[in-house]
RNA sequence: GCUGCUGUAGCUCAGUGGUAGAGCGCCUCCUUGGUAAGGAUGAGGUCAUGGGUUCAAAUCCCAUCAGCAGCUCCA
């Protein structure tokens, strides 16, 4: 009884391909090229998901299709290894990190090996080998080594930059901290969350609500020394880089509103003396718009100077260098306690402060409006941040709805400066001050400039100010630089050491290790516990790690570490070259694999990982160290994998169920009844539920509307599915397709065991189409014939060829697998089954089921591996039927069908059309006003 | 609030102006000493709703509704 076993069938196929080094990748390729990438995953404890095979079943299929046609395919797998889980462990245990990540490697890798990916093992690689980092922290030192040059838009070698001769007269040390102040990777104070009761840093991931993750303990926003790189420098290349890219649409509209390109106006106010004036104003028409607004103006930025009319008053961010001088005597203690309230507020507590009440605090001064000399006043507020543009605003309450929101709370003047169109409906309410009005219109209020529209008015203010030396045209970007340290321990250690003086103090010289003692390595620690002191981890090594001498100087080592996106940056070109001691790559291997063809991976990496990698990737293409300028050319996101569905609905306390389309959410987020009555959720058997029209309802009580949907899949729900327990029950082969059937690969979509049912079902009947299971042995069904196929054979055979085919090369796996569901249901039902279609058809299958396609190759009485075939083509001429079936329609109904040849004209099928029983019955007694007739396709009568 | 995506059979989805389809599931019947088995039939659709364009609309246009996802003080 030789029936589908695919336990017995899938560890012996993945046994040969090992030993046979059936995918290993040829250094360079020969012919056509095709690199195929997996985003790789973090090797978490609790090993793989459902969601991970869906990305890698679908790349492996394009690999293997691709190389059955004769390409050369790069599709490696590796691990981004470093990371916080691994940490936390080590601190729990004492046990070093490396051998719990080794441990979830080594379970990652058996469980994508049980699943048949035809990845070239022997380039496997992981963020934290030593052989790996060493390139990682050799690319900083290359960043450390590059500064941007504006002008040509390309980072260039430190060795490169002009120095001024104001710097290079004041000695070394100011050309060094010219230098410093120039590079890509560069030293800034910046904030960081401190727990002092965890007596650590942490990420921001493990703060939630201002508190600590673990603990609940609060976390204070304190500066710290960090490590940032100047991303920013990149952000227009960046921006121009996504045009020609394959991306998703969605993707690369995200990652433009990141960068967040705008242009506008910067705008000094003076915040003088007001005696001096008119002097500061008459310096400045001789000077021009110096870089620097100096002590005497608060520089803002604005998208619309043609509103600077409407400048009522002004705010500069708590943090605002300016603060302090702005502030004046009888308002300081208000201000000193509003910035320090401020400052322990975190990012997203400013920014999502629920109803988004301003908070404010007068300074006290005034600054001087440059179109009509008028004072106003100078405010501090959080909804201003210190980090975009100049950290200051011209406020327009008239026609910002922030400064709008602001101005009625401290009651400031609102002065409406654009004429909405005369068709507005709030059009007198926004003249009288009462409504904003962000959009464009006609100047008022705005002297000389009054009538023109908005676009006029910005480009004659922007002029004017220019003129005077007050204003100038400028470009921002939301993009902010990189912060690229942490405080951790598993990470990659920076390759810096700090210049100590004779007393052990920094001297602020700072030097990168010599590339040739590099890596850098981890120090080993007695254990992983905080140390309890705002600073980093690698501070508790052991001096022998931590103080180095180089030509009679002391250094202490940098103790910061790389985030974990510094790995995952590059390793898709270590995977070309993975075991090269003397480059990063080489640079003809390079040329010949880069870029990548197809990279797929989950949505949740389509700004920052992205990103980073392209900003390093162009580093590197400016330092000639890649070919290309753009890393991945084209770019998939499969879509999330949710549990199976669940129907819910709601009861009262007494136990009564109530309709969903009754239950509302309070303003405590509590779910009631019409009457308040409070709610419970309460989950419904999939039995005790019926569908009616849009939606289900319970089979007891029709008018009961219940919820269904499917859930993210989670340890706390319950509804995690795990790979290793559907291929013991169904098979790699069978978890395989069942990834691909599920629908289209960047769809979001339920997970349904009984769909895995199905697919398992299929594969048993590809069995049984070629193998006898009711034989005692294992021998062929005996309508397996050496016949050729019969015209109707022959031509399912070659649609499926070229659905297959095409559906491949689009990654429309789901509807290429209905297909071949379809040439099966045709084939069992023929009893004779052309060995030359089945071997056919067995290619077809083998990218998306490989073991089985294997053995029933074998069966057939094939050598060698299947994977190795040549891939199918498909006949134009057999897809062609003898007779097709064409419709008659009387005015644009369908009433009738006709048989006739394929070729026929659209005479001849009008003709037979006419002569069809019952066309002739339903146009009898009436007029035939016009025939439409589409050859091949249909014809059309309108008749009156 | 803004942006994007999606509404076709019970489920998951094909179908880009010309006959409404596939797979899974379901019903009924048959076969079966190897049974979460196989075979054969069949049912099931206001193509979210309303309007428009057209000889003809699931498909194009407009509006509406519903669901999902993401973003959100960026001056």
């Amino acid at each position: 009884m030789p029936r589908y076993n695919p336990a017995e069938i899938e560890p012996r196929w993945q046994a040969f391909w090992e030993k046979d080094r059936t995918f290993a990748t040829p250094e360079l390729p020969k012919g056509r090229k095709r690199y195929v990438l997996d985003m790789f995953p973090y090797p978490s404890g609790d090993g793989l998901h459902v969601g991970h095979p869906e990305g890698y079943t679908a790349t492996d299929i394009v690999s293997r299709f691709a190389r059955m046609r004769g390409e050369s395919v790069l599709h490696p797998m590796g691990f981004d290894a470093f990371g916080l889980p691994a940490e936390e462990h080590a601190i729990k245990t004492g046990e070093h990190p490396r051998i719990q990540t080794q441990r979830n490697i080594d379970n990652f890798t058996r469980q994508l090996k049980m699943l048949g990916f035809s990845y070239d093992w022997e380039r496997v690689l992981a963020t934290t080998d030593e052989g790996y980092f060493q390139w990682t922290q050799w690319i900083f030192l290359e960043l450390y080594d590059t500064w941007f040059d504006v002008e040509q838009q390309k980072g260039r070698p430190i060795s490169e930059l002009p120095i001024p001769a104001e710097i290079s007269a004041a000695g070394d040390r100011a050309v060094e901290a010219y230098r410093d102040a120039n590079r890509l990777a560069y030293e800034s104070d910046a904030l960081v969350n401190w727990c002092p009761n965890l007596g650590t840093v942490l990420a921001n991931e493990e703060v939630i609500d201002g508190k600590s993750e673990r603990g609940d303990h609060p976390v204070q926003r304190i500066a710290l020394r960090q490590w940032m790189l100047r991303i920013t420098m990149y952000a227009e290349r960046l921006l121009d880089g996504l045009e020609n890219l394959d991306w998703p649409a969605g993707i690369k509209k995200l990652q433009q509103d990141w960068i967040g390109r705008s242009t506008g106006a910067e705008v000094d106010f003076y915040v003088g003396d007001d005696a001096k004036f008119q002097q500061w104003q008459a310096d400045r028409a001789k000077t021009g718009f110096p870089s620097e607004a100096g002590d005497l103006a608060l520089r803002v930025y604005t998208t619309r100077p043609d509103t600077l009319f409407g400048a009522t008053y002004m705010v500069v961010a708590p943090e605002h260098p300016m603060v302090k001088s702005l502030t004046t005597t009888e308002q300081s203690a208000a201000v000193v306690a509003y910035c320090e309230k401020a400052s322990f507020k975190s990012d997203r507590e400013r920014t999502d402060g629920g109803e988004k009440v301003k908070t404010g605090v007068f300074s006290g001064s005034h600054a001087i409006n440059p179109v009509n000399g008028k004072p106003i006043p100078i405010w501090i507020a959080d909804y201003v941040l210190a980090g975009y543009g100049t950290g200051a605003i011209m406020a327009v309450p008239a026609h910002d709805e922030r400064d709008f929101a602001f101005a009625k709370q401290f009651d400031l003047p609102i002065i409406p400066v654009v004429d909405p169109p005369s068709d507005h409906e709030q059009r007198n309410a926004i003249l009288a001050g009462d409504f904003c009005f962000v959009a464009e219109g006609q100047a008022i209020n705005s002297g000389k400039f009054d009538g023109k529209n908005t676009s006029e008015v910005k480009a004659s203010v922007t002029a004017s100010l220019d003129q005077q030396g007050q204003g100038g045209e400028a470009v921002n970007y939301k993009l902010r630089d990189w912060l690229f340290s942490r405080q951790r321990f598993w990470g990659e250690p920076f390759p810096i050491l700090h210049e100590l003086d004779a007393d052990g103090n920094p001297t602020g010289i700072k030097r990168g290790v010599d590339p040739a003692d590099l890596p850098v390595l981890l120090p080993d620690l007695k254990d992983y516990k905080p140390h309890g002191r705002p600073e980093p981890m690698l501070a508790k090594a052991d001096d022998d790690w931590l103080y180095v001498s180089i030509d009679g100087k002391r250094y202490r080592r940098e103790t910061n570490t790389m985030p974990q996106w510094a790995g995952s940056c590059w390793y898709y070109l270590r995977y070309i070259d993975p075991k090269n001691q003397q480059a990063l790559v080489d640079p003809d291997k390079e040329k010949a694999w880069m870029p990548i063809d197809l990279y797929v991976g989950g949505a949740e990496h389509a700004v920052l990982h992205l990103l980073y990698s392209r900003f390093w990737h162009k580093v590197l293409y400016d330092r000639g160290h890649v070919s290309t300028p753009e890393p991945f050319g084209k770019l998939v996101n499969q879509g999330m994998i949710l549990g199976d569905v669940e129907y819910s609905g709601y009861v009262q306390p007494d136990g009564k169920p109530v309709s969903t389309s009754d239950v509302r959410k309070d303003a405590d987020g509590n779910r009631v009844t019409k009457d308040g009555v409070i709610v419970q959720s309460k989950s419904i058997d999939e039995e005790d539920v019926v569908k009616k029209g849009e939606g289900f309802v319970l089979k007891s009580d029709p008018a009961i509307k219940v919820d269904s949907r499917a859930h993210k899949m989670s340890k706390a729900r319950g509804n995690v599915v795990n790979p290793d327990s559907v291929v013991r029950e169904y098979g790699a082969d069978s978890l395989r397709l069942y990834e691909m059937f599920m629908g289209p690969l960047e769809a979001t979509k339920p997970w349904a065991m009984t769909g895995v049912g199905g697919v398992r079902n299929f594969l048993d009947r590809v069995w049984r189409m070629i193998v006898d299971q009711d034989a005692d042995d294992l021998v062929l069904v005996d309508v397996i014939s050496d016949d050729a196929c019969d015209e109707d054979q022959l031509r399912v055979l070659h649609q499926t060829i070229r659905k297959v085919s095409e559906d491949c090369e689009a990654l429309s796996f789901n509807t290429a697998i209905a297909k071949m569901m379809e040439f099966t249901n045709f084939f069992t039902r023929s009893d004779k089954r052309p060995k030359e279609a089945m071997l056919t058809f067995l290619k077809l299958l083998s990218p998306f089921a490989p073991h089985l396609c294997e053995e029933l190759w074998h069966l057939l009485g094939q050598e060698g591996s299947i994977a190795k075939e040549s891939w199918p083509q498909w006949d134009e001429a057999a897809l062609v039927e003898s007779s097709i079936e064409i419709p008659v329609q009387i005015n644009g109904k369908l009433k009738a069908k006709i048989n006739v040849s394929p070729d026929v004209t659209k005479d001849q099928l009008a003709e037979i059309a006419l002569a069809d029983e019952k066309v002739i019955a339903l146009i009898d007694g009436k007029t035939i006003v016009k025939q439409i007739i589409v050859p091949g396709r249909l014809v059309n009568l309108v008749v009156k």
